[in-house]
DNA sequence: GCTACTACTTTGTGATCACAAACATTAGAT
DNA sequence: ATCTAATGTTTGTGATCACAAAGTAGTAGC
C-alpha cells in the first residue's frame, strides 16, 4: 500500500474556532517547514485526507494554497510534492533573502518606537536563553519571530508574505542541516542589529541583517554539506 | 439583485487542454491585473461562477490561489475583494519592486547569452513600435515581457513569483493611472539596460532597471494623482 | 423616529459522488 | 526475454448537496 515512505505529520489539536481548511493548511505548512515530508515524495489528496481524518476537500484547498506560496510544486502530471533542492537554488534563495530582508529592515526602521524596541529586546534575550540551552528548534522559531517583529514595524509592509515564502522554501533544508550539525554556534548578530536600530542607522542595520542571514545558513553553505543534504533528498 | 456595480470580465475562449480551474484562474488574474474589478467590491463565489458559467468549485480554488498571491484579500468576514490601495502602500510596492527586480537583474546578468540578448533586443524594438503607435496596453504588456525575459535568464531563478505578485498588486492602479494620463512619454531606459548588459556591468544594469521602474510609475507617483485614483476606489 | 429582536436570504465550508486522465500490472506476440 | 497492448486501479477534477454562519430586511416596542 505504502510504496513510498509513510508520511509522518505532527498533528496539533484542532481548534473549533478555525475552519478545517485553515487547520489542514497550518499543519501541512509546519510539516513542510520542519522537513517532515521528504522532497520528491508524491503527495496525494486522499492519502493526506486519510492521515488527518478529514474529507479530501480541505486538503485540496490547502495544497493549492501552499503551491501558490511556492512551498509545494505541482508537476505537469498534476502530482504535488516538496520541490527538490539544488546547490544553486539554495544559494539563490539565500541571496534573495538577504536582498529582500535587508530592504524590509531599512524600510521598517523609521517606524520602530519604544514599544517595538522593547519587544525586540525581549525576543533577543529569549534567543540567548535558547542558545544557552542549545535548543535548536526554539532558536530558529524565535529567530523568525525576531525578524518578523522587525519587519512588521512598518505599518505599510508589503514584503513579509514574500519573505515568508522564501522561509518556507528554505525551511526543510535548514532543518536537515541543523539536525546534522549540532555543534554550530552562531555569533549573535542581533546585538549589532539592536545597536543599529537604536542609532537609527539604516545602513548598519542592513549590514547586521545580511550578516545574520548569511551566518545562519553558513553552516549549510559549504559545498560538501550542501551536496550531502541534497543527496539525501534523492530516493 | 446587483447591489454593487455589475462585474464585467473579459472572457477568453476556453482551451480544452487546460483545466477549468486554470482557465478561471487566468481569467480572474487578468481581470485583477487590468483593473476590471473595483477594489473593495465584494466577490462572491456563486456570482463569479454564474458569470463564467462554471460550477462554484473551480472559482473557489482560483480565488484561494489568487489570495495566496496577494492579488486578492480575504477579510475576517470571509469576504473576498481586491485590496484597496493607499498612497503609502503604493510607495512600498514600488520600492519593493526596485529592490527585488534590480537584485534579480544583477543575478541574471552572468547567464545572458547571445540568444537571450537577441530576444531582449527584439522586445525592445517592439516596445519602440508600440510607443510610436501610442498603444498603452501593448507597451505595458511588452514591458512585462522584457523584464521577465531578463530575469528568467537565470536558470536558478527563485524571485520571479515574488515579482509577479508585486505586479499583480500594482496592476489595477497602474492601469487606472495610464487611462487617465495618455500624454505621458517615458524615456526609454531599456536602451541603457541593454548597454549595461552588453558590457556585463551589473551596477549599471541595476541603475537602469531601477530608473525604468521608477519612471514607469512616476506619472502616478505625484501625491495629487495618487490621491485621485485612490479616491476612485472608494464607493 | 429610533433601536432591538426575529425571520429570511445569501454565502462560504465541507462532504459525497461521477468521471476521465494517469499509472501500474498483466497478458500476449515477436 | 523484451516490447507492446489491454485491463484494472489510483488520483485529480468538477458538480451537487447539506449545513451553519454572516448578512439583510422587516416588524414590534419604546
Amino acid at each position: 500500500m505504502d510504496k513510498k515512505s509513510p508520511i509522518k505529520i505532527t498533528l496539533t489539536e484542532r481548534n473549533d474556532a478555525v475552519t478545517i481548511t485553515q487547520w489542514v493548511y497550518q499543519t501541512l505548512r509546519n510539516a513542510v517547514m520542519y522537513g517532515e515530508i521528504l522532497p520528491g515524495r508524491a503527495l496525494t489528496i486522499r492519502e493526506l485526507a486519510g492521515i488527518m481524518d478529514v474529507s479530501p476537500m480541505p486538503v485540496r484547498e490547502a495544497l493549492r494554497q501552499l503551491a501558490a506560496e511556492n512551498a509545494l510544486e505541482i508537476q505537469g502530471n498534476r502530482r504535488v510534492m516538496v520541490p527538490k533542492m539544488t546547490a544553486m537554488k539554495f544559494n539563490e534563495l539565500c541571496e534573495a533573502r538577504i536582498a529582500i530582508e535587508s530592504h524590509a529592515a531599512a524600510r521598517a526602521l523609521p517606524y520602530i518606537d519604544g514599544e517595538r524596541l522593547e519587544q525586540l529586546h525581549s525576543l533577543d534575550a529569549l534567543i540567548d536563553q535558547a542558545q544557552a540551552a542549545d535548543n535548536l528548534e526554539q532558536i530558529s522559531l524565535l529567530n523568525q519571530n525576531f525578524h518578523r517583529a522587525l519587519y512588521t514595524a512598518n505599518p505599510h509592509q508589503v514584503t513579509l508574505p514574500l519573505i515568508e515564502s522564501l522561509w518556507l522554501q528554505l525551511g526543510p533544508f535548514m532543518r536537515l542541516a541543523t539536525n546534522e550539525l549540532d555543534e554550530h554556534y552562531l555569533v549573535d548578530r542581533h546585538n549589532e542589529a539592536m545597536a543599529a536600530i537604536e542609532k537609527k542607522d539604516a545602513y548598519a542595520l542592513q549590514i547586521a541583517i545580511s550578516a545574520d542571514i548569511r551566518e545562519g545558513i553558513a553552516f549549510a553553505g559549504t559545498p560538501e554539506m550542501l551536496h550531502s543534504l541534497i543527496e539525501n533528498s534523492e530516493p
